[in-house]
DNA sequence: GTCTATAATCAGATAGAC
DNA sequence: GTCTATCTGATTATAGAC
C-alpha cells in the first residue's frame, strides 16, 4: 500500500467519512467520488452498488473497533480485574470513535438506516462485538464489583448508546478526547451522584 | 377535537410516527398520508412541504416533551433536592418516549438527520429544553450532591444521548417502561460499579 | 378536502469511449 | 481505471376535476 491509496481504499475512506457526516441518505455518490478525487460512476469499477459499498464500510468499522477495544482489554494481562477490564473497553471506544477514526463514527451514525436486509447482516457482523461487551459486564456482575439491580442488557444499551453519541456532538476544545473517555469511564462506573441513597 | 381528528392532526400523527420508525430520507409521503387514511398528494392542502410538515413536528415534540418533564419536576414541590429533581427529570424523559409519545421519539431519531437551516431552527427551540437539563446538573453539582469531577456539559451531553437511545432498543418485555427509567436513573446517578475507586 | 393525473427533480446505475 | 453521456426509478410537488 503506498502513500497515494489505491482507488479502492480511497473511495472507502471518503464513504466513511461523508457517511459520518451526512448520514445514509445524505450521502451521495458524487460527494464520495469527490472526495476520492474522481467522478461518481469511476465508483462502479470498484463497486457493484452503493449499497455494496455501505456495508463494506460498516463491516470495517465494525472489525476495527472490535480489534482495537479487544487488544487494549487483553493488554491489560490475566490479572487484571473485571472493574478494569469493562473501564479499559470504555475508554477505548470513546478514544477510538474521537481519534479519527470515520468508519466506527460512520457505523455509529447510520446503522439505524440501513435498508432491513443489509441491516441484518452488519448486526451479524456486530453480534460479536455485543457479546464482548456483554461478557465484560457480566463478568463485573460475577465477582461482586457490580450492581446485580442492574440488569445487564440494559446496562449495555445504555452504555453503547452514551459512548457512541460522542462522535457526533464533539469537538476539540478545553477537553480532549483523553478526558471525555475518562469522564464517560467515571459516570458510567461511578454515576454523577456524590453518594448513593 | 372530535373522536375522529382532523385531516391535519392525523398527518402530523401519522408523520411522527414513521419519522420516528424510517427516519427523516426513509419517511416517504405516500406512507404518511397512507397512515392519515388519505392519499399524498391531499398532505399539500395541509402543509407546503414536506420540510414544513417535518419541521412542525420535530416542533410539537420538542414541545410536549419539555412541558411534560417540567410538570413532573416542578410537582415536586419546593423542597425537592436537586438530585430528586434531576432523578424525576430522567425518569419522565425515558417514561415519555417509551410510552407513546411519537413525537418525541422522532426529535430523537431525524434530529442529525434534518436539513441545515432546519436544524438550526430545531436546534433554537431545543436550546429552552437543553437550559433545562443543564441547571438540574448545575443545581446538583452546586450543593454537592453531584460530583464537580465531571463537566456539566459532558454530562448533559452523554445523558440525553443515551436517554434518547431508549425508543429505538425497547421492546416491551420483562421490563416495562417503568422499570428502564429507574435503571436509567439509577445508572446515571449511582453507576455501575459497587464501589467507588 | 381529497382525488386523479402529471410534471419536475434528483440520485443511482449503465454504456461505451479513451 | 476513469471519463462523458444517458437511462431509470423513485419521490416531491403541481394542476385541475369533483
Amino acid at each position: 500500500m503506498t502513500q497515494a491509496a489505491n482507488g479502492r481504499t480511497r473511495i472507502m475512506d471518503s464513504a466513511a467519512k461523508i457517511l459520518w457526516q451526512k448520514g445514509f441518505a445524505g450521502a451521495k455518490l458524487s460527494d464520495i467520488a469527490k472526495g476520492a478525487g474522481m467522478l461518481a460512476p469511476s465508483i462502479y469499477y470498484h463497486f457493484p452498488s452503493k449499497d455494496h459499498l455501505v456495508e463494506e464500510v460498516m463491516m470495517e468499522g465494525i472489525y476495527h473497533n472490535n480489534r482495537h477495544i479487544m487488544a487494549r482489554v487483553e493488554g491489560l494481562g490475566a490479572g487484571a480485574s473485571p472493574i478494569v477490564r469493562l473501564r479499559a473497553a470504555i475508554v477505548a471506544h470513546v478514544d477510538f470513535l474521537l481519534t479519527g477514526d470515520d468508519y466506527s463514527s460512520a457505523v455509529a451514525r447510520v446503522f439505524d438506516d440501513l435498508p432491513d436486509e443489509m441491516r441484518k447482516r452488519v448486526l451479524a457482523a456486530y453480534s460479536s462485538f455485543d457479546n464482548y461487551w456483554r461478557d465484560l459486564i457480566v463478568a463485573a456482575q460475577a465477582d461482586g464489583s457490580a450492581t446485580l439491580a442492574l440488569d445487564a442488557t440494559v446496562v449495555r444499551k445504555f452504555l453503547i448508546a452514551m459512548l457512541d453519541s460522542c462522535s457526533s456532538w464533539f469537538r476539540p476544545g478545553k477537553l480532549g478526547p483523553a478526558q471525555i473517555a475518562e469522564q464517560a469511564a467515571d459516570l458510567l462506573l461511578y454515576g454523577f451522584a456524590t453518594k448513593r441513597p
